[in-house]
DNA sequence: CCATAGTATACGCGATTGCGTATATTGACT
DNA sequence: AGTCAATATACGCAATCGCGTATACTATGG
């Protein structure tokens, strides 16, 4: 899985959407390791603007991801090389 | 600026925290810009978990921002430090 | 086709959001 | 010390969270 970058909700909750699946999980089994219902997972994935930061976090970090953040990169092209 | 890691809300408070200073804005200025009250970014930035998805990526946007999501690196450029 | 897993959506609930407004508290500068 | 800007907190409000529970919808494989 590469870099990604996510300006908006829709944008985040389909990263989380692959990365989820990507680890072979259902909705219910990542919101049970993370202490969510499956219900919650959906919403977060769909992008809905008023889920909790709580939530996010608790999803990216049991998905062994994590949150960079950057000036935004004006060139269409992402520089994902200058993370590193 | 240079990409900072979030790991958690406090972290991404922190980091938005900077970014504000450095942009040489007020939480009020940066809340008009955005639709949100002076309290809410207040609440934002000091990493309060329930604040709202959509009150963070307004912030990021209006502070020219953009998350990257990524696997998680091993060790933290801290952690490497730690190590010398 | 159809069963079944997976996902989306709904109800009532207590808790908490962001709101407007207002007031503490803090910090920086003279 | 004293002043003023910036930030943190508080009140009541409508709206919405995530909860438990349950049920619709949607795929995908048999």
């Amino acid at each position: 899985m590469t870099a990604q970058i996510a300006r908006n909700e829709k944008q985040l909750g389909a990263i989380l959407r692959r990365a989820r699946r990507q680890a072979d999980l259902t909705q219910e089994m990542l919101g049970n390791q993370i202490h969510l219902r499956q219900a919650t997972v959906s919403r977060l994935e769909a992008g809905e603007p008023a889920v909790q930061l709580s939530t996010l976090m608790a999803a990216l970090s049991a998905l062994d991801l994590e949150l960079v953040v950057r000036p935004r990169s004006k060139s269409s092209a992402t520089e994902i090389e200058d993370l590193f």
